[in-house]
DNA sequence: TTGCAGGGGTCAA
DNA sequence: TTGACCCCTGCA
């Protein structure tokens, strides 16, 4: 495993990480690539993520996860905080002109998380024309309803539910969870999952053209969510997920005019190649949170 | 207080 | 290519 010269110590049930670089829970947790990190009062995150709950902090140049050890760590935090990549370098290599450099420093301490690609999956067909928060609720209520309680710090919470939890599902059940109109594509695909029509364990092996068309097979997944599963779940960096709010930063400091979503895929693939996901993060983050384009 | 538009897209016509 | 779509929030 690489190793990027950070140290690992356990401090009662905690570890702490010094050497992390690049390293900033609110860009990480609120650049728009996951909904199960909850910021606490003190600013750090709590949530879950493969059945482990956590907080999450970054302190003095100290990377603290709560309720972890060493030997979870290196089994798998390490791996979901994409910590073998040299975000440096990358940075370096998308400064290519004034945008992305503003982009990067605003946020520079993103990083591309290795989520469950099935959690995403799901989470992803729930982000079809709707907010945040709201995904937020609704993947925490599919968790608590159909998910294992995990007890942390005195607290309840609640792992993602496999496919074959979701499966055998009544729909009714699931339109508890307040998911609307895009409950009856999580139950079709949960049931095109656990039956084996699509192995998403298998995308990474595939081209990427050949992974997103496979994901659009399943109900309430498009281009773009299908984009988002790719990039979001670490499988697939060179996609460029189009939304509303990337079509608008791309058209407003790139296009200078109205552009079509196979333009500016286009273009970010010539541009950006295969780092167009991260690429799409920082410009992301940066235009939503600056509401850049929006009139 | 009530009413209405619109949101990190997708599907069907 | 265009409109409907669950549900919720913000704002007249």
């Amino acid at each position: 495993m690489e190793h990027n010269g950070y140290k690992v110590r356990e401090k009662g049930k905690s570890i702490v990480v010094e050497g992390v670089g690049d390293f900033n829970p609110v860009h990480i947790f609120e650049c728009g690539q996951c909904f199960r990190w909850v910021r606490q009062d003190d600013g750090s995150y709590t949530g879950v993520a493969a059945g482990r709950a956590v907080n999450v902090s970054f302190l003095n140049e100290k990377l603290i996860i709560q309720n972890s050890t060493k030997e979870d760590f290196a089994d798998f935090w390490h791996n979901y905080f994409d910590l073998g990549r040299d975000y440096s370098k990358i940075k370096a290599m998308l400064s290519k002109d004034d945008i992305m450099r503003k982009a990067i420093e605003f946020g520079w301490g993103i990083r591309l998380l290795r989520q469950d690609i099935w959690e995403t999956l799901i989470s992803f067909i729930i982000s079809a024309n709707n907010r945040i928060p709201m995904i937020m609720k609704t993947v925490a209520a599919i968790s608590k309803v159909y998910g294992t309680r995990i007890e942390f710090d005195g607290k309840d919470y609640y792992s993602f539910p496999s496919a074959e939890s979701l499966r055998d599902s009544e729909i009714e059940q699931l339109e508890v969870c307040r998911g609307g109109f895009r409950c009856k594509y999580i139950l079709q695909t949960a049931k095109a999952v656990a039956g084996g029509f699509v192995d998403l364990s298998k995308l990474g092996a595939m081209s990427t053209p050949d992974a997103r068309d496979s994901l659009m097979k399943l109900p309430g997944v498009g281009p773009k969510v299908a984009d988002c599963v790719l990039l979001f779940s670490g499988t697939k960096h060179d996609v460029f997920p189009t939304d509303v709010w990337i079509k608008r930063v791309m058209e407003e400091l790139y296009f200078k005019r109205e552009a079509s979503m196979k333009e500016i895929q286009d273009f970010a693939a010539g541009y950006f190649g295969s780092l167009a996901g991260i690429a799409q993060q920082y410009l992301f983050y940066y235009a939503r949170e600056n509401k850049i384009g929006s009139n």
